[in-house]
DNA sequence: GAAGCGTTATACTAT
DNA sequence: ATAACGCTTC
């Protein structure tokens, strides 16, 4: 095996380490993922078995590429180790291991189905004219007590202002969900790490032969992993090492229940564990740096990080005003065309937006001036309403108890509606398999073959997942041509789900797949594409980097986002929020704004958080001159050609 | 009583 | 773009 590519003193300390546990402080751009790959390359040439060592990262992705680095390095043609997020991890265990966690054939399901089961519970809550929280804050809340791992009841008394009344109300609401999704045989995301961790600390035989698997566990994104996942590493240590990298000044998750002591508790929690650190940044100009060091600065926090660079360029930040967000999105669409023109890849440039929400003008501009892209964090292809539609009809088949399925196929024909759907579940939930399913539905739904064709097509075809998906697209177009306007762009999401699915053996694990790793609608049509140009969300963005970085919409009420005012807490991670976006750039950081409404516009929230408000709280609001290059972008001559007639001069 | 239709409110980050 | 809601129709 070739050595490893080039390390620092500090990054080589920490990849060679042959001491105990280890807790990793890097900062942005210090070379994490680099010593990561290093450390599990270092256990390989030291005669560590690829298979006893377990990579956990944050995002399937990160889990992809340091892998695929890791083969280019080792030179090696396929290494068995086990690497993906918490979730895979667990669940991969729980469906290796049947007997001892029995969820084998339990169906993941994502955010939206969460928010549609909760639905009926809090349907059967709710009487008339009372104030309930929304099915989705109800999720919101039941998944951070969750992750967080305490009961519902006592962080609502804690953490927030409901009175005694609702806060009873959404323990009772909590618990019917939890029973409902055992019913429906449901798995959500927090289910795959709490059963797991449960059963772990419940059960001493099976923590030992698990713990049994790995002599390495590598941990990256340390920062934002939660208390569940905490419990996790703490059962599997010992003997197994524990090698956690991260950097509490780039935590950005605890929304989803992220705690930050998972790092600044660590050499408690672990008392035989050392630290290291890594601190020379490889990749920004100073300039990047400087600004991102103020920022950090501006705290009330002492994060303690100064980033210095190992580069000598220094090339300050650029902060572009507009204005309004239609000249931000034409100015950065043609300077991305200019440099493209010039030269430069596609794939160099990456835009980085607070919201998916906030990137629309852009993404209209992108399409329009036909700039090849794809948006990380956009909307999920399997969220489309089509493909949800199709992906209903295909899980009812599968699993007869999964009630959002069935009642989504099943109201999709005409005359059959919300209350036929839930009798006809009722009597589903009573069945063993799909023949018998087929049976009770001809006697229930007399003369309607139509409703029924659709669970044989899907049943006869059920060994070749892309079959599937195109024959039952076929046999729902007739239906969802009526209900969808713009049918013919929403068809063309059916073969490429059918080209995604060529890849799995089995439709179930083909969906799970994509359940946990979720694809945006212009990531699945880019497959095939290398070059394109990135555009994402901060989160998105997270431990990646670009030549080019655009941050758009640097505005007051997005930075901090105005929903997060008012709390200390939340504004602070609004803060590092804004830090990992800005460290992401390697050469050059083009920040763009426009002030013209002072503020976000139109929103539930302008109303409630004045724009005063909202620049008070502004991160820029005393930005130092001397930090970047500012600019005024006026609007192009040629843009004012919008008006079809001639307003007449006094004179 | 259930289905279907038109109008209106809503939009932060995500495994 | 989609869900929720209220109202009309079957």
């Amino acid at each position: 095996m070739k050595e490893a590519f080039e390390l620092n003193a500090q990054q080589r300390a920490a990849a060679t380490w042959e001491g105990g546990h280890v807790l990793v402080l890097a900062g942005a751009g210090t070379g994490k993922t680099r010593t990561i790959i290093a450390r599990a390359a270092h256990l390989m040439t030291s005669g560590v078995d690829p298979a006893r060592i377990l990579l956990l990262t944050f995002t399937r992705r990160a889990a992809r590429e340091m892998v695929q680095r890791l083969t280019q390095l080792t030179g090696q043609e396929k290494i068995p180790l086990m690497a993906g997020t918490f979730h895979h991890f667990c669940l991969y265990t729980m469906r290796r291991m049947p007997r001892d966690f029995g969820v084998q054939d339990a169906t993941v399901i994502d955010r939206d189905d969460q928010v549609q089961l909760m639905k009926l519970v809090r349907g059967g809550y709710r009487k008339k004219g009372e104030q309930l929280p929304r099915a989705s804050e109800l999720v919101s809340l039941c998944s951070y007590a969750r992750n967080t791992n305490q009961p519902v009841s006592e962080y609502l008394q804690q953490h927030t202002d409901f009175d005694e009344e609702t806060i009873e109300k959404i323990r009772l609401m909590a618990r019917d969900y939890e029973r409902r999704k055992r019913l429906n045989r449901y798995l959500d995301y927090d289910d795959i790490l709490f059963l797991f961790a449960r059963r772990l600390h419940e059960d001493e035989a099976l923590k030992s032969r698990i713990k049994g698997f790995y002599d390495h566990i590598l941990v990256d994104e340390m920062q934002d992993t939660n208390p569940l996942q905490w419990l996790i590493l703490d059962a599997l240590r010992d003997p197994a090492r524990l090698f956690c990298v991260g950097d509490d000044a780039q935590s950005i998750y605890a929304f989803r229940g992220a705690d930050f002591r998972n790092v600044h508790a660590f050499t408690e929690r672990v008392p035989d564990a050392t630290v290291l650190r890594l601190e020379e940044n490889y990749r920004s100009t100073q300039g990047i740096l400087d600004l991102s060091n103020w920022l950090l600065d501006t705290s009330p926090l002492q994060y303690g990080k100064r980033l210095t660079a190992v580069r000598r360029t220094v090339s300050k930040p650029r902060l572009l005003d507009f204005e309004n967000d239609f000249e931000e999105a034409r100015w950065i669409t043609g300077d991305l065309i200019e440099r493209h023109e010039g030269g430069a890849a596609w794939s160099d440039h990456m835009i980085i937006t607070r919201t998916g929400y906030g990137a629309r003008s852009l993404e209209s501009f992108m399409v329009e001036k036909k700039i090849p892209y794809r948006f990380i964090g956009g909307v999920s292809l399997l969220q489309a309403a089509h493909v949800k539609d199709l992906l209903g009809l295909i899980r009812a088949c599968f699993n007869l108890r999964d009630e959002l399925a069935w009642a989504r196929y099943l109201t999709l024909w005409p005359r059959i509606g919300d209350a036929t759907a839930a009798r006809l579940i009722k009597e589903l939930k009573t069945l063993y398999d799909i023949q018998d399913a087929l049976k009770m539905l001809e006697k229930r739904l007399k003369g309607r073959r139509d409703v029924l064709e659709g669970i044989t097509t899907v049943v006869e075809t059920w060994n070749d997942p892309p079959a599937t998906i195109m024959k039952a697209g076929h046999y729902l177009e007739p239906t969802l041509k009526t209900r969808y306007s713009n049918w013919k762009n929403r068809r063309r999401d059916f073969d490429l789900l059918a080209r995604l699915a060529k890849r799995h053996r089995s439709l179930m694990a083909f969906l799970e797949t994509y359940t946990l790793d979720p694809v945006s609608v212009t990531e699945s049509q880019r497959l095939e594409e290398d070059d394109v140009v990135t555009l994402t969300t901060v989160h998105g963005a997270k431990g990646t980097e670009a030549t080019v970085c655009y941050l758009i919409r640097v505005e007051p009420g997005m930075y901090p986002h105005m929903r997060s005012l008012g709390r200390e807490d939340d504004e602070e991670e609004e803060r590092r929020i804004l830090y990992v976006a800005m460290t992401r750039a390697r050469d050059e950081l083009i920040l763009t704004r426009s002030l013209r409404w002072g503020g976000a516009r139109r929103s539930p929230y302008a109303a409630s958080v004045t724009p005063d408000r909202q620049r008070e709280a502004y991160f820029f609001r005393e930005l130092d001159d001397d930090l970047v290059d500012s600019n005024y972008v006026y609007p192009e001559f040629d843009d004012f050609t919008d008006f079809d007639f001639i307003v007449p001069s006094r004179n």
